[in-house]
Order: C-alpha cells, then sequence, then structure tokens
DNA sequence: TTGTAAGCGTTATCAT
DNA sequence: ATGATAACGCTTACAA
C-alpha cells in the first residue's frame, strides 16, 4: 500500500506518450513539440514525479557526483578549499562527496576505491603528501583526479598550487630584514613533498642574505593550536628570533605561548604565519601572514575537473595560484 | 579498445559460475561453497573486478549514502559537526554528500530535493532555522531526516540538540553576578527558532536576576569577525557592561573591537560567547565561552539517523545533549 | 516529432 | 549450493 515510487512509465502512460518522450522533456531536449511538453510537465508535476539519479547513472554512466578526499574537514585550512570546491561543482551541477582521511595512506586509499566503486564522475584529492601506494591506485583508473594544494614531485597528476617553496623564500627574506636567526616550524612531514619545498625555499632565503641554516632551527609539529604552543620555550630557547610558521593555528599557538613567556612580538621576536585563514587577525598583535588563495585552491580545482570530465584538452595540468604576504603586527 | 568494465558477468563466466553466485561472495552470503568461494574469489582479483554500486543501488533500493546539508562548511562550527557526522557514517559503512546551503530557504530546498533524486539512505538538515518550505519539503519524503543543531518548534523531526534557552540563561546568570547591563549578540536570525530559544533563556535569566530586559541590548549580526568587530563601537555605546554572544567568530571580533576603542576586558566589560570553539583560545584575554558538544552533536544524529534507516524503533526523537561553561579571561 | 527496444550492472525470487 | 531470469528506472540508438 505504499508503494507509491512514480517512474518515468507511470507518467508516459498517464500522459498517453512514450518513456522516451518523457525522457525528452525531463532532460530539455529540443526535439519535443510545445504541446507534448506541457502535457508531460503537467502530468509530472501532478503526479510529483522525480527523475531517480541512481537509474539515471546506470544508464548514462555518469553520476554528475565528485569525491573529495580530504584529510580533516575540521581543519578550516581544509574546510576553506572544500568550500571552493562545492561552490564550483554546484555551478556544473555536480554534487560532492566528501570522506575524511586523517591523512592516513590506508584510510586514502579504503575511501578512494569506495568513491570509484560509487562511479563518481571525477575526483579531487587533497593530501599532506602522495604516498606510492595512492598513485599506484590513481594509476588504475581512468577517472579524472586532480590534486588541490597537495605537491606531486612526480608531476604525473593535474594539480593546482601555490608556489611553495617561493611563498616560503618570500617569508624569509621579508624576517631577514630584522632577524639573524630565523626558525622554521613546519607541519609534521617535513620530508613530505610539500613540506619540502617549503624547506628548500626557507633554506634558499638563507643563502641569499648569508646566514647560515642549521638543523637546530627546523621544527616539526602536529597541526594544532596546542601544539603550538608548547613548542613556544624550545624555540625561544633555540635563539631564534624569528619564525616562519606553515599553519595557522600552530602560529596563533606559537604567538601565544611566546608572548606568555614574556617575549615582546614583533621587537624581540617576528612571526609570519602561512595560509592567512581568518584566524590570523584574531591575535594581539595580529599575525602577518603569507596569503594564500585558499578557496580559489579549490575553485579551481574543481573547475580543472570538470574540463577533464568533459574531455575538454587542457593546456596547462600544473596550475600554480600566486601567493600574496599580508603584514600586521607580528613582524617589523 | 578502452572498453574494460568488468562486470559481474564477466567475473562468472571465468569462473564457470552463474552470476548469482559471484553476488552471493561478493556479499557475503554464506550459501556459497567453499571451494567454489575461493575459485570466485580468484577471479575476482584476477580480472581486477570492483562492484559497481551505481548498478547495486538501483537494484537494492539502497545507495548506502547520507545526505548532508549544511549553511557553510568553511564555518569552524559547522564543519566540527560535519566530522562527527562523517565519522559515524563511515562507521556504519555509508557515505556522505555535503551540500552547502548558506542558511538560503531557497537553495536549501533545491539541494534537498536533488539529494532525495539521488536516492540518499537519509537526511542530515543543519540550518539556522527550519521554514515552512522546507518543512513542506520534508513532509513529501519517506527518506528519514535527523536535524543537528536545529530546533524544531514544531516537534515533527527528530532533533540532537543542546538546550540553547537554558545554554543562553546559564551565560546570563553567570555575567550577572557583576553586571547590571547585560546584551545579548545574536545571529541574523533572531526571530528564527534557535535564536528565540536563546533570547526567551537570556530573558528569564534577566528575570531571575531582577534586571530589565531592553531592546536597545539585544544585537542582530551576521556570523563574522568583521561583523563583530564593527559592532564593538555600538554595544559600548549601548552603555551595556557584559555581554552574552552567541557565535565564536563574532565574540572574537567584540572583543577584539572593544580592547581597540580602549575598554577594559573583563573589567569594564565582560564577554561569554556560545560555541567553546578552537578560536576562544586565541584571543587575550581568552573568551569564556558556553561548551557546545559540536563532534558530538553530529555524531549523536548520524548515529540517530543509521537506526532510522534501519527501522528501528527509536526511543526519544529529540535528544538534548548536555552543555557546559568554561571560564577564561573575558568574564569575571 | 515520437515510439520501440536494447541495454546499464546489479539484486532478488524462484526453481532445481 | 547453484542457476535462470525478471526486475530496478532510466538513457539512447534506431526506426518510423
Amino acid at each position: 500500500m505504499d508503494n507509491e515510487t512514480i517512474t518515468i512509465y507511470d507518467v508516459a502512460r498517464e500522459a498517453g506518450v512514450s518513456m522516451a518522450t518523457v525522457s525528452r522533456v525531463v532532460n530539455g531536449n529540443q526535439n519535443v513539440k510545445e504541446a507534448t511538453r506541457r502535457k508531460v510537465l503537467d502530468v509530472i508535476e501532478r503526479l510529483d514525479y522525480r527523475p531517480n539519479a541512481v537509474a539515471r547513472g546506470l544508464a548514462s554512466k555518469k553520476t554528475t557526483t565528485v569525491g573529495v578526499v580530504i584529510p580533516d574537514i575540521s581543519n578550516s585550512y581544509f574546510a576553506s578549499l572544500a568550500r571552493g570546491i562545492d561552490d564550483i561543482a554546484t555551478m556544473y551541477k555536480y554534487n560532492i562527496v566528501i570522506a575524511n582521511s586523517d591523512g592516513d595512506d590506508d584510510k586514502e586509499i579504503n575511501v578512494v576505491n569506495t568513491l570509484l566503486a560509487k562511479q563518481v564522475d571525477g575526483l579531487v584529492f587533497l593530501a599532506h603528501d602522495l604516498s606510492d601506494k595512492i598513485r599506484a591506485e590513481f594509476s588504475r583508473t581512468r577517472t579524472p583526479i586532480v590534486l588541490a594544494g597537495t605537491v606531486d614531485h612526480e608531476n604525473q597528476i593535474p594539480t593546482v598550487n601555490i608556489d611553495y617553496a617561493l611563498a616560503a623564500k618570500d617569508a624569509t627574506l621579508e624576517l631577514a630584514k630584522n632577524s639573524q636567526k630565523i626558525a622554521l616550524v613546519s607541519g609534521p612531514m617535513i620530508n613530505a613533498i610539500n613540506g619540502k619545498e617549503r624547506l628548500s625555499g626557507y633554506q634558499e632565503a638563507l643563502r641569499e642574505s648569508n646566514q647560515t641554516f642549521s638543523e637546530g632551527l627546523v621544527f616539526e609539529t602536529k597541526y594544532s593550536y596546542n601544539d603550538g604552543l608548547k613548542l613556544a620555550e624550545r624555540v625561544r630557547a633555540s635563539g631564534a628570533t624569528a619564525a616562519v610558521v606553515t599553519d595557522d593555528e600552530v602560529a596563533v599557538g606559537l604567538l601565544n605561548g611566546l608572548v606568555g613567556l614574556g617575549v615582546d612580538v614583533p621587537n624581540d621576536f617576528a612571526i609570519i604565519s602561512a595560509n592567512n585563514s581568518v584566524i590570523t587577525e584574531f591575535t594581539r598583535p595580529a599575525l602577518s601572514s603569507i596569503e594564500q588563495p585558499l578557496y580559489d585552491l579549490g575553485a579551481v580545482s574543481m573547475r580543472l575537473l570538470t574540463k577533464m570530465m568533459n574531455k575538454e584538452t587542457i593546456d596547462e595540468k600544473r596550475v600554480i595560484l600566486p601567493h600574496g604576504f599580508v603584514k600586521r603586527g607580528s613582524s617589523k
């Protein structure tokens, strides 16, 4: 008695046409007489018919859904990217299915496979680095994939990034104007591609400003406020008088930690953060920061993906978006 | 030549069994001889066969996907909820398709419909309030729906919330210990259900502490840092000496705005925020805050949804999670 | 402009 | 324990 699934067939019968015709009007095909269209539309309205996207997906081999693999949606950095992705996806009539990976290799492989099983039309992949295992998974499929905010050192997969090395270099150079001992505070993956890039930019800046590189000035930490806070003591003990920090939350923690220790920021210690997310404005002094177009990184990667799904020819598979620098109170 | 879609049929032929048998082993059906299972599994491995979830969904009428309608995934409040939702979803083998609504009625209706068209097995709906239009959409479908962090004043739809009125009352009472003029800074929807609840809690607290309610002490604003910042002047001009703020970002803005105006927080002005998200620790002084179990709100609502999708009987359709209070430097 | 019918890749119901 | 075969609800040639 609860058997009320209205199908295209019901509409066809009720409107006195074939299901092909109904399909045509539903899909906006022009080859339908205006009178018939009206009639069909009427019945659709009356029966409250809604096309079943699953059946449609099976028949057309298109799901109008893309997968988004993301380390942690509750991290504001990734959340901003995700918003950019969804807005463009929506614009092109796609939905996104989001899967958190925690940056864990096995989880990544897992979710990529279930997403592919669900026949997503494309995949946007965000991670801290690209493991060989996940690369192997990628090579098994013909589903279009683009990396957003994630460097591929093998240059195999289309990516949308900023120039992380240059950004780190710029920030370091900025600090070198006033400081002789500049620390680099990086995420847990200094050996990851993304971290490597930043490290090399940092080192290059040191060379150009005739400062010597020292392992003791490089700090690795997890991406959280508390980790930054805890790090303050060690950083001060290192004798550094400035730091480039690759994560905003960590930078806030470091700043608050140092200030809590009685350090005068920016006079005794200068800080430049990396993402210019809104939280850089929350602190006192506010954080100077490299400016990353987070939303755009997501938006552009999704746009790129639409082109790939559409089999358009891609002129440039490695998009580099410009970054900037915003000077606030934490540096001189 | 690129015609390499491996189907269950290919596996069947290759293994010398029927597709029914292949389907059985893929689905872990016990009625398969161990030898046959092995043989089939072998072929699956060799052919690198992956079941097509879309076809499966059409045949079984289950997609193992749930829709999540969310105002803005880049807002840390909602992002935390989303993470809770996804973790539990994953635990129960569901994927989530997320759609941003910007809290806009029309967009909400839109995405709900496309989600339903995609045959999601269930829906988690987050919003600032529940419009009649969206309620009408909900009543048209038999797909299970639960509201997370969203009050339904008609008590029709299962919800998972905290007691917003009580939380606002608690915070106001806390401030009333030291202040005689307490402002309420609310989101754009003071007339929305959620806002109404908070307003009533605020008013109740005023009555209990013998303070008079004044329209001039209620401020509405959008949910952003800059809106809070801009509000500082007006709030100070109102003569208020304390404020309950219903959004963390706005609270940070208000705090920084007041401090920038030379106001001594907490001595001349006390602030209590609402969500205890991590940003409450970023400011100086740090923000006292109502403590909401954001992640749990998401997790519990998803758990509730799994029960509904599973047609289990639900004992309590209106779950209220406990809230707390964290005292920091912004209040005395 | 419209209709017919063959898929799409599974699950599920009967038989056997 | 296994196999045929009919759905599932739609798209898409191909005809007419």
